[in-house]
DNA sequence: CCGAAAACTGTAAGCGCTTACATCGGAATA
DNA sequence: TATTCCGATGTAAGCGCTTACAGTTTTCGG
């Protein structure tokens, strides 16, 4: 058998007969080419099984086409979810998606930066405005347009499109004072590191205040995501004798965690506690009662962050911030606190 | 402030006062430079902010040290979960992961997998054996490591691993059959495309089969993957007045669909009916009942894939099939069909 | 049927990096 | 001291592609 390495360009102007030049724009742009040729490099190009060298490609010309996005975790719903509509709107404008993961640890994120952009994304999508400030420099050096997602700061460097977790929050609690509850529990992502989630305690907090109730009525569990670890926090939220009517969790997947909990240590929800989520994936609705949450447009905001960055790196004008709406949808796991026990 | 573009090997040599081969040596093999030299250059790669350029390393030195990946869907909670675990251990091994979805689709994938090989992957997991000749030919011609995962099939040309889907169901039925059911309700997802979704379905035929039930009595209908989908499908089932007193699902999320019709519909699971899953993802322990599904290790696969991927890359020894198991999970959404009304 | 414009196609110069090969001082050996 | 070696460094040839520019062929109005 013999070892034929890939075809090249040059391999295709051979078979066809014609020049590398003509082969390249037979590629890039057909209508330069007379039909005659352009049908004899295509079926050259087929019958070598040609593909473009992008790493010459991106050489010779500049721009790769190719968006990169860092998110936290695939493992979460709610990035998955608006990562492939990212996806499919980034193709449908001929680019294409590079993702990488961070785990939350911003040396991985920067290494991610660094790994993206040397191959030539084009465009960077990032999750929420935390980030260290060697991230930010290296972005700021090299140029490289980058978009905020899930998060809404118009105060920040960064252009972002999100919704504002804050007001957001404030508007779940307001409903849920409204309903008389005073001892509150809440189960957090880890603040530390995400702004987002830093934005609802802080929101939980300030409608407190706007109630006149005192902080001392509130009890924060900070916990990893997962259903698991919802569960057990909520477990340690009882257990530590705080008597809260009602729980707040960070996300959707907490707080199913949390539900799962409660009706294993024979509490029910919503009778004898109240548990809100945030985010609104499917979970939510197929828990029982369901999950009363807030909801958040990811697809939407991943079709519009696409649009966005294409915008951003073809140098046309774009919003600094784009806020999206995120809405209540009260349900059954929220009740008045006045029939608690 | 001045246009400064981005720094090259060239600059950094210049400032440094040393030739570009010494640069590059100095990045790439460092015991080869005097130190004297090494730290001169370290200090001009520093103050430059120096980011090698991939594309020309790959143009010049043949290697990327990246793996692609193409998987159906990002919204799959077990093909994020799988490839999360993918990711961590390719990191650990010095790998970077490019991450590409093809929303089912063959001319899709095709496009996806001419994108990850021309950006130089150096090797390559795929989703299942179903797949176009074009792109197999194509993965011939380049040479490039592929390798199947969540599927297992030693006759197949790519190596894979994964777990048998057809035995795996056949021991589900055969629990199920066992317990008398009779009238078999089947919603699956497309089959033409999904040769996982196939051999389930055989493995249910295979089994009446074996327990000399009449294939009149399976009533199978194919939809797409999601919770409403399921729902519908469910819906569907019983309004075509076939009267299952199980119904088996593709997956976890048709299953929790299902569920949730039956209960809407006022149809309890399991005393009227029983349903099962497959996958057991989170959700399904969420449901109530809980959901008797098919436990599949997504993230050992995910990881173990990596390990013989990397193996491929490098020229090592590889297994040509991996198999792992999936193991029942019998709960409470299946019951014996003596119960049912 | 002529000349100019239009439509194609070819030539060749890089893009930034790696690396085989050449060069060049010394250190070691005789 | 002359010869050999060897480590450190420089030189320069590509890697495969795009594209400005130049050359060639058609097309067409007059």
């Amino acid at each position: 058998m013999t070892i034929r390495s890939v075809p090249t360009l040059d391999d295709v102007a051979k078979r066809a007969a014609v020049s590398t030049a003509t082969v390249s724009r037979c590629l890039n742009s057909p209508e330069q080419v007379s039909e005659a040729t352009r049908n004899r490099v295509n079926e050259a190009v087929n019958a070598l099984g040609y593909t473009p060298n992008f790493g010459a490609r991106v050489m010779a010309a500049k721009r790769t086409n190719t968006i990169g996005a860092i998110i936290p975790t695939m493992e979460n719903a709610i990035f998955a979810r608006g990562l492939q509509a990212f996806q499919d709107e980034l193709r449908t404008r001929g680019y294409t998606l590079l993702v990488a993961s961070s785990s939350y640890k911003s040396d991985v994120e920067e290494e991610q930066v660094r790994a993206l952009i040397s191959r030539g994304a084009d465009g960077l999508l990032l999750i929420g405005h935390d980030r260290s400030a060697t991230i930010m420099n290296y972005l700021a050096a090299r140029n490289v347009p980058a978009l905020v997602a899930w998060a809404h700061d118009p105060g920040a460097v960064l252009p972002s499109i999100g919704f504002d977790n804050f007001e957001a929050m404030c508007a779940l609690a307001r409903q849920v004072m409204s309903l008389g509850h005073q001892r509150i529990g809440l189960i957090s992502a880890a603040t530390e590191t995400n702004d987002r989630a830093r934005a609802r305690v802080l929101a939980v907090r300030h409608v407190m205040q706007e109630a006149g109730i005192s902080p001392d009525n509130l009890h924060i569990i900070e916990t990893e995501y997962g259903i698991e670890t919802g569960a057990t926090a909520f477990q340690s939220l009882i257990d530590a004798g705080h008597d809260p009517s009602v729980v707040f969790c960070g996300n959707d997947v907490l707080a199913v965690g949390a539900m799962k909990q409660a009706q294993k240590m024979g509490i029910n929800v919503p009778s004898d506690i109240s548990i809100t989520g945030f985010d609104d994936i499917e979970i939510a609705r197929v828990v029982v009662p369901e999950l009363c949450t807030v909801h958040v447009p990811h697809r939407k905001m991943g079709a519009r962050a696409a649009g966005i960055l294409v915008d951003m790196v073809e140098g046309r004008p774009f919003p600094h911030t784009t806020q999206l709406d995120a809405t209540l949808e009260i349900r059954g796991s929220l009740s008045s606190a006045s029939a608690v026990r």
